[in-house]
DNA sequence: CATCACTATCTGATATGTCAACTACTTATG
DNA sequence: CATAAGTAGTTGACATATCAGATAGTGATG
């Protein structure tokens, strides 16, 4: 990991790139949080959970997976999914084998509702986020971040 | 770290650049948040009010401006500044010919602990996010997200 | 100077998320 | 099998965030 950093300004690159991390986070998930909830009546925060579901082979994961798939914490994702099963999106089913674990499957509510969402959000999240970068920006943006999201320990030290 | 690039769906490229930002700020915020709890004893938040004061004129920002400057905290500012006055690193002083208005401002051991905070801020940041990108990615990334924090559409419609 | 509309901040009720302990089940070991 | 160690998920106590008023001060109007 040799490389020669500027002289003048040795921390400013990956400082001013981190910061463009925060700001464009807080200002697009802001306006799309709101957006999402005036419009669908539930948060991202549920998107997210619906569509880890949706993707998920037949619909349906166990809460550890959940969990892995999120950020957040082991009791934060029991309640997260109680809020979400009380509205009927989701059902907790048993696990054939294990007796311990707990399913987490989409109702067909939940998956109307998802598309829904997923239907809203994204022209909100394009506008917001999308739109004021070019594709090469798109591109490299997806690059340079996608070893947060691809592997936890991923070390990429190219 | 070649990704499929389907032709087919040609919202994937700004959808996977929002998702890396996405991650990045939760991941890696998640890390630093507690590191600086644990080093300092209090958390990104806390930094995040310490460092707006420590950037306003004279030290000082009345409550509203906290507000709409700080990152983390959307609303709820009362509250914040509660907690850290009771910790004694900001004080809550009467606006000269206002007094509906509170000035917030920055103790001496508050200017302290945010030098302090900061100082062990910045390396995690470094080691956490930017070591994890080369020095193009870092560029680029930079370059992209720039707008978001130059305050382009930062009209707040909280 | 009474009153109305507006602004700045605070407060109570409630929602959300965390940590540490807990229950229930599984697996390994003798 | 007994039992101990490990795993999956939930729960209670608590910290914090959020929303809807409440409170107090300002400025304009007649």
């Amino acid at each position: 990991m040799d490389r020669d950093e500027d002289p003048s300004r040795p921390e400013a690159l990956w400082l001013d790139a981190w910061r463009g991390v925060l700001f464009a986070n807080a200002r697009v998930l802001r306006v799309a949080d709101q957006d999402l909830m005036a419009r669908v009546g539930f948060s991202v925060v549920w998107l997210d959970v619906l569509a880890q579901l949706h993707d998920a082979p037949d619909n349906r994961l166990r809460m550890q997976e959940l969990q892995d798939r999120s950020l957040f914490t082991r009791s934060g994702i029991t309640r997260l999914v109680d809020r979400i099963e009380a509205a009927g999106l989701v059902r907790r089913e048993p696990v054939a084998g294990d007796r311990r674990g707990v399913l987490v499957a989409l109702t067909p509510e939940g998956r109307r509702r998802h598309q829904e969402a997923f239907a809203v959000h994204l022209p909100v999240i394009e506008r917001e986020f999308g739109r004021r970068l070019t594709v090469d920006q798109q591109r490299a943006v997806a690059d340079a971040l996608a070893p947060f999201w691809h592997g936890e320990g991923a070390e990429a030290t190219d």
